[in-house]
DNA sequence: CCAAAAGTGTTGGTTCTACACCCATGA
DNA sequence: TCATGGGTGTAGAACCAACACTTTTGG
C-alpha cells in the first residue's frame, strides 16, 4: 500500500422504515428519542454504523437495539447525503425498509437508552419528524408502493391466515385508492399462490369469510420468470 | 446541542456506472487508475466525497474530474458497505448511474491525475475489476434493465435521430434477448412519443430507414399516470 | 440483378375493466 | 328481520404473441 486514504471525521448512519398493518391501518415503527438533538421527538429508528460492521449488519443491530425487534429481512432503499441533514455534523444515512406482521405478543422494547420507547404509528398521522426523516419515510413509502406492483410483499404484513378482504384493504391502504372487489379476488386467486384453508373467520357479526394462507413454495415455482418486454 | 456525535475516521466514496451505446454494443465508462491500490487497473470512475458537498454534487464533480464529462443526470442506485471492500480502510461507496449518448466530438479527458485516462468499454468484455466494482456494475446493469421496462430511457443512449432498428438493437443489447421486429415497432409507435422525421438514414448500401426522434413533451403529456393495479 | 435490411397485418389468446345482486351470519 | 360484509360471472375492449413476405436501395 503506497497511498493512504484521505481521512476526515464523518459518520454513516442507518435509518429504518418498518411497515406494519394493524386495525386496517398502515403503520410504521417509530421511537421516542432520548438523545439530543431532537430529544423527546418521535423519529425513525436510526443510529450510527460501527467501524467494523457491514451496513446490513448495522441495520439489524440498530433496529434491534432501538426497538427490540430482530430477524426481519431489511433492504436498503436510498442513501441520503445532503450536507446539513444533521445539525451536528456530516452524517450520511443509509435508509432501510422492511415489512412485518405486527404481533401484539412481541413487546417493543428498546435495549439501549438511546430510545425511550418504540411504538407503531399510523402513516397518515406522522406529523413533524426530525432531520430529513419525512423525506426518508416518503421515499420508502414510494418504494413500497412500487414494489407491491410486482412482488407479493403484502403477505409479510398480514397475519398468517387472512381473508381476501383484509388483503384488499391492505392493498388499498398502500396504494391509496379503491379497488374493485371482484377483479381483485379474481386476480389474486388466479396467481395460484393463495391456499384456501378449511377455516373461517371468527367473532364477526356477519357472514364469516374464508381464510387463506400465502404459499411461498408455489409462489417460487410459478415466478422464476418475472418481468418481460416480449418474445 | 448537548451531545456530540461519536466520531471515527471513515470515508464515503462515489462510484459511477455510466452507460453508452456505440457500434451496436452497450458500453460503460472506465478509467485507468493512476493511484494505489490497483494502480494501472481499469476501474469504475470513483472517488471520495468531500466534507462540504452533498453526495449528488460529489457524484457530478468526481465524474467530471475523472473523465471530463459534465452535466449528465445521474441517479444513485445502491450503497455498498461491506467492511473490507477497500483494502486500505473503511470506505462505503454510493453508486450512481447514468445513460448518455456517446459523442465522438466530446473528448474523454481526466482533469486530475487520479485517472490516467478514460474510455468506453463493452460491458461484455469487462474482465476483472478492482474492489467490488464487478458487483457494483452488475447491480447497476440490473437496475438499467428493470427501468427499461417502465421508462423511456433508451433514447438517452441513442443519437438524437435514430432508426427503429437501432432502437430495437439497443433494447436487445440491454435485455440480452431477441425481440420480434413487427411487435416491437407496433408497440413503440403506439406510445405516440416517437416523432417520424422527413429524413432518412444515409450512407447505407441498402434501403435507407426512416429516422425518428424522441418527443419528450408528448411523453410527459401521455405518462403523468404510470403504473396501476386496477380500477 | 443481387444482397441486405426496411417495412408491413392478421389472427387467436389472454388479460383488463366495468358492473350488481344474492347469501350467510349474529345480534 | 335487519344490518353487515361475503361471495360470485359476463361481456366488450385492450393488449400480447406468433408468424413471412414484399419493397427499396447501393453496389
Amino acid at each position: 500500500m503506497e497511498t493512504i486514504l484521505p481521512k476526515f471525521d464523518s459518520v454513516f448512519s442507518i435509518d429504518c422504515v418498518i411497515f406494519g398493518f394493524q386495525a386496517n391501518e398502515l403503520k410504521i415503527l417509530l421511537i421516542e428519542r432520548n438523545e439530543e438533538p431532537f430529544k423527546g421527538w418521535r423519529a425513525l429508528p436510526g443510529y450510527i454504523v460501527k467501524k467494523d460492521e457491514s451496513i446490513d449488519d448495522a441495520a439489524e443491530r440498530i433496529l434491534y437495539e432501538l426497538t427490540g425487534l430482530r430477524d426481519l429481512h431489511m433492504e436498503q432503499f436510498h442513501t441520503f447525503g445532503d450536507v446539513d441533514r444533521h445539525p451536528q455534523g456530516r452524517v450520511i444515512t443509509i435508509a432501510y425498509y422492511a415489512l412485518i406482521r405486527i404481533d401484539v405478543q412481541k413487546e417493543l422494547k428498546p435495549v439501549t437508552n438511546i430510545a425511550k420507547s418504540a411504538f407503531w404509528y399510523p402513516v397518515n398521522e406522522l406529523g413533524k419528524l426530525p432531520f430529513d426523516h419525512a423525506k426518508v419515510f416518503e421515499t420508502g413509502f414510494q418504494k413500497l408502493r412500487r414494489r407491491l406492483g410486482y412482488q407479493p410483499i403484502a403477505f409479510e404484513l398480514l397475519p398468517e391466515k387472512f381473508t381476501l378482504t383484509q388483503l384488499q384493504t391492505l392493498y388499498e391502504a398502500i396504494l391509496n385508492k379503491k379497488l374493485d372487489k371482484r377483479n381483485f379476488r379474481k386476480k389474486m386467486l388466479s396467481y395460484g399462490f393463495l391456499k384456501e384453508l378449511d377455516e373461517k373467520q371468527k367473532g364477526v357479526s356477519y357472514r364469516a369469510a374464508k381464510l387463506y394462507r400465502f404459499d411461498r413454495r408455489k409462489y417460487n415455482k410459478i415466478f422464476q420468470n418475472e418481468l418481460s418486454i416480449n418474445g
